[in-house]
DNA sequence: ATATTTGAGTGAACAGTGTTTACTTTTTGA
DNA sequence: TCAAAAAGTAAACACTGTTCACTCAAATAT
């Protein structure tokens, strides 16, 4: 193990790397991609906006990165709670709440993790690489759950495991961009105000994954 | 009844702005917002890039046009099943499905009557107004039937129709923009290409109305 | 230590975008 | 017929992402 494998140059490269993401992460979390220019982010670190496509391709390829650390934040988490040995019913109800949680806190980030698709990484679909994503290491610790609901005997037998995690996810993405998108959303048309936002998503948490519960009788 | 409510240079002018908005309507199901821009679209209709602005205020005014007559057509379609007399059952998935059906078939549209709530219509929040755009009455449809789901007992009797009905409508809008955003979706990472993508959309639907039902035991 | 090459950083320009303003032409209504 | 209103436009403004030719400083090789 060589311990010189970065050069100074390398390092003071890397530095200045990271004061670009730094700035982007500031401007991107308050005003979304939109809000996010080459030459407003140049402005606040002080260079031309020409210096940026010295460490960056594009505008995309710097957004991307974004968007990778950020599912990295939504890993974390989840995976934090399903090491967990609470019981498996609220272990994982926790972990579809956290998910959600966890994507209205950061509404620009989660939106734009799933608008783009800039073709430029977004190994979301066909195969390749989606399982090295975070995306996908994400998606993976979903399903394993699923599979030890199944084999526990909480879920119905019939499932395929993989099948549900889509289905779960696409209802965890929906509530997650439903409040990105309508900010007043579970209050919305609020004739009663007795149900706070965090209550609604265990509410939808509940709900979602009494789908999958055995049906006695 | 006055016939006479609209003048010759009244309805000439209707005619223009309907052009206008059908050549919109063209460009933006082909290639999304991004794709339609003012001059091309004025060469299409050989006018003046400025001589839109006299049709429409701005660009998302004319785009916000173009969605609530997309939401318009999801309605109709829901509407038209939920007017069936099948089984409720069936019924109110296939209600559901047919929602995320139209959804995905135009996929630029409906990711930006939720992307965009451009602060011009989009009474989507709050209250004002909801109940009038095209997606509120699209909502009552929904609330409707778990109402009468409730009343049928075949779904549990203790939940709030309007609370459900924003869960249900989550998962729906999740699967959509699951399949907007990542066309392989349901197939992604196929083990097993078992299921077609209308498949998954059935199974889903089954899966979101399933946490409703009553548990015997 | 000197020459050479590599890379950082830049100003100016290109090709777009939505939008506004001042202006001309056409159409309408009295 | 003539003034007023509306339709349409060319040109500009203020942006955007991106590229190109260029300078200058730092690392490398001789």
């Amino acid at each position: 193990m060589t311990v010189t494998v970065s050069s100074p140059a390398e390092r003071r490269r890397n530095k200045i790397r990271a004061r670009i993401l730094s700035a982007a992460e500031r401007v991107f979390a308050r005003e979304g991609a939109e809000g996010l220019s080459i030459r407003r982010l140049a402005e606040n670190i002080d260079y031309s906006p020409a210096a940026i496509y010295k460490y960056f391709k594009s505008k995309d390829e710097l957004v991307d990165e974004l968007k990778e650390t950020f599912f990295e934040l939504i890993l974390e988490n989840v995976n934090r709670i399903a090491d967990t040995s609470t019981p498996f019913a609220e272990r994982s109800r926790d972990c579809v709440a956290t998910y959600v949680q966890i994507a209205t806190d950061k509404p620009y980030h989660y939106a734009a993790a799933f608008a783009g698709e800039s073709a430029t990484q977004a190994p979301v679909d066909g195969e390749p690489g989606f399982a090295q994503s975070k995306k996908g290491q994400a998606f993976m610790v979903l399903s394993g759950m699923i599979a030890e609901g199944v084999e526990i005997g909480a879920f119905r037998a019939d499932i395929d495991p993989t099948l549900a995690a889509k289905s779960i996810w696409a209802s965890m993405h929906g509530l997650a961009m439903m409040i990105v998108h309508i900010p007043t959303f579970p209050a919305f048309k609020a004739e009663q105000d007795t149900m706070t936002r965090d209550e609604f998503i265990l509410f939808h948490a509940d709900q979602v994954i009494r789908g999958l519960e055995v049906h006695h009788g």
